[in-house]
This record gives C-alpha cells, sequence and structure tokens, in this order.
DNA sequence: ATGGTAGGGATCCTA
C-alpha cells in the first residue's frame, strides 16, 4: 500500500499539477493539506474518474485537508478530538486542519492527515494556538497507541525537526517552525513510540520537502523538511520505503511543497 | 532591517 502526503497550496490552482502526479505516483492513498476550499468546492469528479474515493474537510479561503483513496474510506472523522472534550469527536476546531479514515488493505491502517498550524509570528496567540493543537495531536497519538492501533500521522507538521532539516538552520532561530518549545513538541509526539518513517529509511541530510516561493529558494535549494509521516508500532513493521518526489517542484506551476510517501506491507 | 512570491478572494490575510 502507497500512501502518499503533499501540501497542494490550494487545488483550484494546483488541479492540474496534482492529477498529473497521481496520475504517474499512483498512490493507494493521498493525504492533500491546504485544499482553501469549503467541501462543495472541491472538485470531486476528477478525482473519482480515476477511481479515487474522496472524503474532505474544508474551510472557505485558508487550511482544509482532504484524503483520496483507492480502496474504501471508512470511519471518517473530521477534526482532531479535544481531549478536555471528554470524548467529543471532531468539530472542536475551528480551522479544518484534521481528518482520520481506516483503510482496508492486506491489513487495516488508521490514516490522521494533518495541516499543523504554522504558528508565527512567535511568540503571540498563533504560537500558542500551534503548541495547544501539538498538545491536542499527542493525546490523540496516545489515544490510538493505547488501542494498539496500527496508524500513521503524516502531513504538513510545520515543524523543522533538527538543524540538519534545514539548508540554512541560522535564518529560522526565531521561526515558530524551529524553535525549541516547537521541536521539544515534535520529539514528545515521537517519544511515544512512533517512527518517523523518512529518517527510519535514510540517515542522509538534505531530505527538504518546502521551498518557500520567494527570494529563489527553490533555485537555491534553500529548503526544509517540515513535512513527515509519523508511524505507529504496528505500522512501522510494515514499513518497506519512504521517498520525496523532489523533481515536482521544478514543475510548472508547483507547490511550495513536495510529495512525501510511504510504501507499506498493508 | 526589509521585502521578496503565491493563493484565495476581495481590495487584505496567510504562509
Amino acid at each position: 500500500m502507497k500512501v502518499a502526503s503533499f501540501n497542494i497550496n490550494g487545488i483550484k490552482a494546483r488541479l492540474p499539477a496534482v492529477l498529473d502526479w497521481l496520475q504517474e505516483a499512483a498512490p493507494d492513498v493521498a493525504i492533500l493539506q491546504e485544499i482553501k476550499t469549503v467541501d462543495a468546492g472541491f472538485p470531486r469528479e476528477p478525482f473519482e474518474d480515476m477511481g479515487y474515493n474522496v472524503e474532505t474537510h474544508g474551510q472557505k479561503s485558508f487550511n482544509g485537508v482532504a484524503l483520496i483513496s483507492k480502496l474504501p474510506l471508512e470511519d471518517v472523522v473530521r477534526g482532531l478530538p479535544d481531549p478536555e472534550g471528554a470524548g467529543r469527536e471532531g468539530a472542536d476546531d475551528e480551522e479544518a486542519r484534521y481528518i482520520e479514515a481506516t483503510v482496508v488493505g492486506a491489513r487495516a491502517v488508521r490514516i490522521c492527515g494533518l495541516y499543523l498550524p504554522n504558528g508565527n509570528p512567535a511568540p503571540g496567540p498563533k504560537y500558542d494556538y500551534k503548541l495547544r493543537w501539538m498538545e491536542r495531536l499527542e493525546a490523540r497519538a496516545k489515544a490510538l497507541l493505547s488501542q494498539e492501533e496500527c496508524f500513521l500521522m503524516a502531513g504538513d507538521y510545520n515543524v523543522i525537526p533538527q538543524a540538519e532539516d534545514a539548508a540554512r538552520p541560522e535564518a529560522w532561530t526565531d521561526d515558530a517552525l524551529f524553535l525549541p518549545e516547537t521541536r521539544a513538541a515534535f520529539r514528545r509526539l515521537v517519544n511515544l513510540g512512533l517512527t518517523d518513517a523518512l529518517r527510519a529509511r535514510t540517515l542522509a541530510p538534505e531530505f527538504y520537502t518546502y521551498w518557500d516561493f520567494q527570494r529563489g529558494a527553490w533555485a537555491r535549494n534553500d529548503g526544509i523538511r517540515i513535512d513527515h509521516f509519523l508511524l505507529s508500532p504496528q505500522c512501522a513493521d510494515l514499513l518497506e520505503d519512504c521517498r520525496i518526489d523532489k523533481e515536482v517542484r521544478a514543475r510548472e506551476k508547483p507547490s511550495d511543497h513536495v510529495p512525501i510517501w510511504v510504501s507499506l506491507a498493508a
């Protein structure tokens, strides 16, 4: 089972590019972030024509996530459950950043698609929201781990985990993506027992997933690694490969992110 | 220290 994640930065502007990539990469499941439209505005038909099921959790203008799958998407939950919501599922978040569903291939895998808040400027209310959101994500991971679920959490984390994950780490020292508190929250999540799939497959640096539209970042390879796949122990057992489709960034009308994907024996 | 580019959709916000 091939599962991909791609921050497309607007489905309306990116539809041809996303369809071209889907056609050739042919993931079984795709997790999309920043669809930047309400559910009714998402162009389902071209995806369904390619044999994909579509589930969206959209929002006007900003954010928005979607799951695209050749296998049925079961038990869909929209919105990150609030740990203080006493079991209430979804819809606790005014921003559409999270969607979960189960796909059943050779094995059942719970797919958690996320678009973690950027958090800039830091400090400030946006950064507070980012840290609260990371706490809620950690609580969700704990709940799924306690059930010994085979699951993965993938998407745009807006977290640069380590200095080697940035071409110019010194440029990010005061940024919400790289502040010590941000990286500590990400480590707490990983240290629950999750596997960073890219790092599990290679120790080589320079696996960036994002290059800013500004300042010629792509031309200078001034990138950062902020899109991640974190796998539960049961899911990590099935990990065959993890790669980044870097060449997608060089195409016509690219997103500022590129796809990252895992291959699972599932 | 600043501003550079892109998307959405409205003449500005977010990244």
